[in-house]
DNA sequence: AACTGCACTTAGCAATAATGAG
DNA sequence: CTCATTATTGCTAAGTGCAGTT
């Protein structure tokens, strides 16, 4: 840990050439106007500098076979590639999934004539990837050192860019690996090829005094140099194979200066919308009851926006997934119930599940009514209306105003409320505040329908769990038995728990003491732990859908956690990872009475 | 006014690293 | 210390929304 701080400010030092790097802690710096004046030109930078990008390696052939049709044929290079592409996907979901698969052969079947994928079987390569997995995961020490120095110093250099005469981290200065394209949901073009990206389809951004970064795959140059100093991003490039206009960036990290800024800029915002907040919901309702369709469409969607925290809802094209977001709900996407009640049933984002029935406003119900009245389920909801309408509505009333900050101002909104609901939690240990601030988290993924596919393994963890606690019921009823004893023997009980399962770690041992104080220690033991497993057993079960750090990352102001922790003696360790640490090291300093 | 290109934020999952129980 | 479990990070797909063009 230690000698990486070191590396790095040496590695600093020679990079500026001498020069003292300015003090990143820009959010102390005050001198506002020269920045402003700056954003205003949009400009982000005056000097750039970095050292360029690092290519994937190439695809190494490995001359395993395919069992095709029963008998075992040698592939070319092109076929071996896709088949190993393919191979890399066996075990996941994409594997039975229709479009993946029919993608796939058609894929193959440019480079292999009448290609029928159920007639391959891909066991030897599978094999062979297993064998290069294990290879990989039983190196020597020696080896994984010298693999360890060799991705620091590749982080050394690709790492940092010089920006104004500070080095900024790098975000994902490495390009993506060719292979099988894994769309979200039904996407069309899942199992296509995704083509490897060559130098000539580079676009370099840097000052025009900073040196050109070497491009290090011989024979290939950069596809263009610019030196657009209005924008953030060091590489861009478009990766036609998956869709025309699908543009990529190679980018500065989070725990860069612009990203920081802007991230503070965000919550600042929504902070603007908590102050107006009254007065828009005032102006949406009002809109409810309008003679124009298109103005109670305008009302109704930004009420959903407001109360449901959905997404705007932008066009896709026919070569997307098919998910929706508010304005582009069509009418099978609800359900009118009695009692105003609407059940909601559509794929949003990443093809994510909303299924959520509540209660709204009974202009709303009837609105929404209106608004299905006479079209067909595949018709759009808000047919009068475009989310471009929608943001203008919303720049009328504040500055900036574009539906997305509802979201982020709703959660944060939500956290401090749920936070201060705790009072001043006295008594409570930092375990359980730590919980408790779990709680207030969770609230806001489900405010945001932050969701995780439970995890393959959790139906067994859980069968696990609950076979141990029938396991410590039991021994906790023997040792009571064996206290009765005059004259108890010391003796120890080993368990299987689960059937069939090999796990050293799935026996459980029951242990029988001599002595009736220490019988009757470990029957409060055991009981102690037999509570601890439960708890953590309803936990789990509580939040295997619930996926907590997206909010984290993304909607809740750092503010409020890092208040939070100082008035309740909470280090913030407990409540943001390193990382996280980093990237709202703007807010570390944040006083305990700030609230949201 | 609609369309489209572009740049940036937000998202879940797999791989990897850290932690903790035995 | 070792192994299994849990937490964190890396990866890259998929959104939003601005601005320029037709």
């Amino acid at each position: 840990m230690g000698d990486k701080k070191i590396k790095i400010d040496e590695y600093k030092e020679i990079r500026l050439g001498g020069f003292q790097a300015r003090s990143h802690n820009w959010w102390e710096e005050a001198n506002p106007e020269e920045s402003e004046e700056e954003e205003q030109q949009g400009q982000e930078w005056r000097y750039l500098e970095h050292h360029g990008v690092l290519f994937p390696p190439f695809y190494k052939r490995h001359n395993v076979g395919l069992i095709y049709n029963g008998k075992l044929i040698t592939l070319t290079e092109e076929q071996e590639e896709l088949c190993t592409y393919w191979a890399q996907s066996i075990g996941s979901p994409y594997e039975n999934k229709e479009i993946y698969r029919k993608n796939f052969e058609s894929l193959m079947q440019t480079k292999f004539e009448g290609f029928q994928l159920d007639k391959a079987d891909f066991t030897k390569i599978r094999e062979h990837l297993e064998q290069q997995r294990l290879l990989r995961l039983n190196k020597s020490d020696e080896q994984k050192k010298q693999e360890k120095l060799e991705r620091d110093q590749r982080e050394l250099f690709y790492g940092y860019a010089l920006v104004d005469g500070c080095l900024e981290r790098v975000g994902n200065y490495t390009l993506e690996q060719p292979t099988l394209f894994k769309g979200r949901g039904e996407h069309p073009k899942a199992g296509l090829l995704k083509a490897r990206i060559f130098p000539e389809e580079l676009t370099v951004n840097l000052s025009t005094q900073a040196p050109v970064p070497q491009c290090k795959l011989p024979g290939h140059s950069w596809g263009k140099i610019v030196h657009r100093n209005d924008v953030t991003w060091l590489f861009s490039y478009v990766d036609s194979s998956i869709r025309k206009d699908n543009h990529k960036y190679v980018q500065f990290a989070a725990t860069s200066r612009f990203k920081q800024m802007n991230d503070k800029r965000k919550y600042e915002k929504a902070r603007r919308l908590k102050n107006c907040i009254d007065q828009i919901r005032e102006n949406y309702t009002k809109k409810l009851q309008s003679d124009s369709i298109k103005e109670r469409q305008l009302g109704t969607a930004t009420y959903l926006i407001d109360k449901l925290a959905l997404r705007v809802g932008n066009e896709k094209d026919e070569d997307e997934a098919d998910t929706v977001g508010c304005c582009s709900l069509r009418v099978e996407h609800i359900k009118l119930k009695e009692d105003d009640v609407v059940a909601f049933d559509f794929l949003g984002k990443d093809s994510m599940r909303y299924n959520n029935e509540v209660k709204l406003a009974h202009q709303i119900w009837k609105n929404l009514k209106l608004f299905t009245k006479g079209k067909q389920p595949e018709d759009n909801l808000f047919s009068d209306i475009s989310v471009d309408d929608l943001n203008d509505f919303l720049k009328k009333q504040m500055d900036g105003l574009t539906a997305k900050v509802f979201r982020t101002y709703n959660a944060s909104f939500t956290l401090q409320q749920q936070l201060d609901l705790g009072g001043t939690l006295d008594g409570h240990s930092v375990q359980q505040k730590v919980d408790f601030y779990d709680n207030a988290n969770k609230q806001v993924a489900i405010l945001c329908n932050h969701q995780k596919t439970i995890s393959k393994q959790f139906e067994l963890t859980k069968k696990k769990i609950n076979t141990k606690l029938e396991c410590m019921k039991t021994y906790i009823q023997e040792l009571e038995q064996h206290y009765k004893k005059k004259n108890p023997n010391e003796y120890e009980e080993e368990v299987q728990l689960e059937e069939g399962s090999q796990k050293k770690n799935s026996i459980f041992i029951k242990k029988f003491p001599g002595q009736h104080d220490k019988i009757k220690q470990t029957i409060q033991k055991t009981q102690e732990k037999y509570q601890k497993e439960l708890k953590g057993l309803e936990k789990k079960e509580e939040n295997k859908e619930i996926a907590l750090g997206t909010s984290k990352t993304n909607y809740n102001d750092p503010r409020i956690s890092v208040a939070f922790c100082k008035v309740h003696d909470v280090p913030i360790e407990r409540v943001f990872s390193k990382t996280l640490r980093n990237k709202f090291i703007w807010a570390m300093a944040t006083d305990s009475n700030w609230k949201f």
